[in-house]
DNA sequence: CTTTACTGCGTAGACCATACGCAGAAGCTA
DNA sequence: TAGCTTCTGCGTATGGTCTACGCAGTAAAG
């Protein structure tokens, strides 16, 4: 394998680093180092993840981390990667592809909601670490032999985990900024509505007051929103994928 | 209207804090802050938007912007309103739902693009500032008229605005990860093929593989993989709508 | 035993947001 | 006009952040 060509940091997901036996041995693993940094993550936020909070925590100092890691956001790629863990169940053999891709986004939610500091990790690139292609592979799994093209399978993934990621934050803030002003999220949502009306009174705003009028309980379930969204992208699969089947000799 | 009950930054984004005359004249005003704010983060990304260095743009101290802004945060969250700017026109009398809904996200699209590093500041919670707002009632304006209830039509616009939104992060991470590293898009997409090539090579991943033996251009128009997605929801979409249009009664 | 490579880490530099309080400016009131 | 009040800009200070650099010591190779 071409350890050679492949960057810094991808090695180092890999555990694909050369290692050579010479000088003193090393007193912690990357695994440690990974883990102490989801711990504090998890317990206490993204923002308190600093090198020397994780060093503290692992009783070396600031700069030892270093040598274990190029730079902080190397670091944070790795504690995303491993703090997503595993996917869900691939596809069973007889299983179609239309439960199997709505598992695998249900998870790619769940997965965020666990650990929901990871949200605010902007994604570096394109699926290269192992958990991250593991996901990739049993997203692409889900839809094989559909008919759809490379770059279709691709961009049906990317469309269902970028709505996981972005339903996760906007329903993890609100929850947050709930919890952080001692409110129910009903309460705040409340409060959002009352203001936007207070907001929207004097100016023309028709389509929004339509709205307001409307009475809505705004979450009865609350994952049923979550699941509109999803059933709408997947019945835009199955359009084109059934299109697909009826005439292919078109593609 | 009841100025008093707005938090803060809602009352400053719509302008509406009441300023006693008393003491000396401002020396600046909060658009031209917010103005310099958008300039730097244009220029130079928003990392260099500093409260320092946003001051020393305007000439005066660092201490004198929290005259003007709570904090950078309330900042961040007004550049991006004004950067957002209006929306695209809303649906014309005689136009559908659907070329609406089409313009107003590819309008999401086109700003994020026009201001790059909007898509770096996390967003806060539901709209609530003015563009922000004017942007939702275009959205929901698309919509009126289909059968959709409150809940589906707000589902329906996250849906689309997350989409264009996820859909610009990594299009333009992408696009500045190539420009860092001195080489074309394609290059970096051609390596980042090859090096997933070389780290699945051992394991059993057989749709990556199935995916790598397809050849496959990796964007012939660069746009097109965006309208896929875009096609794909809306069509679910459609499909609702209709099925609500032939069987009303059932709802 | 020397050479070599690697370790942890102390120091320091260059940033960052923002709490606090003061001097002075400008309007309102007497 | 005098004084009070309120608001402005800003200097100072606190307590962080990441990480470049280089040193002392360790452990294996030759």
């Amino acid at each position: 394998m071409d350890d050679v060509e492949l960057p810094e940091n991808i090695a180092l997901a890999w555990g694909l680093r050369d290692r050579s036996s010479r000088g003193p041995k090393r007193s912690l693993s990357l695994e440690q180092v990974v883990a102490t940094g989801i711990q504090v993550a998890q317990a206490e936020g993204l923002p308190a993840v600093s090198m020397s909070r994780v060093a503290s925590e692992l009783g070396v100092s600031t700069m030892s981390l270093y040598r274990y890691v190029p730079t902080k956001h190397d670091l944070l790629d790795l504690m995303v990667d491993t703090a997503f863990g595993p996917p869900p169940p691939p596809r069973a053999p007889d299983e179609g592809w239309r439960p199997a891709l709505a598992r695998w986004g249900e998870g790619n939610l769940v997965a965020l909601r666990r650990q929901p500091w990871m949200r605010h990790v902007a994604i570096s690139g394109p699926p290269i670490n192992p958990n991250q292609v593991r996901w990739f592979e049993y997203g692409l799994l889900a839809l094989r032999g559909t008919g759809l093209r490379a770059t279709e399978r691709i961009s049906t993934i990317m469309l269902v985990s970028g709505y996981a990621r972005s339903w996760a934050m906007i329903s993890l803030d609100l929850a947050e900024a709930a919890a952080r002003s001692g409110q129910t999220p009903d309460e705040v949502g409340l409060r959002y509505w009352r203001n936007l009306a207070v907001l929207t009174a004097p100016g023309p705003y028709p389509a929004i007051h339509e709205l307001l009028a409307e009475t809505f309980d705004d979450e009865e379930h609350p994952d049923e929103e979550w699941r509109f969204g999803l059933e709408r992208m997947l019945d835009g699969v199955e359009m084109l994928i059934r299109s697909r089947a009826s005439g292919p000799a078109r593609g």
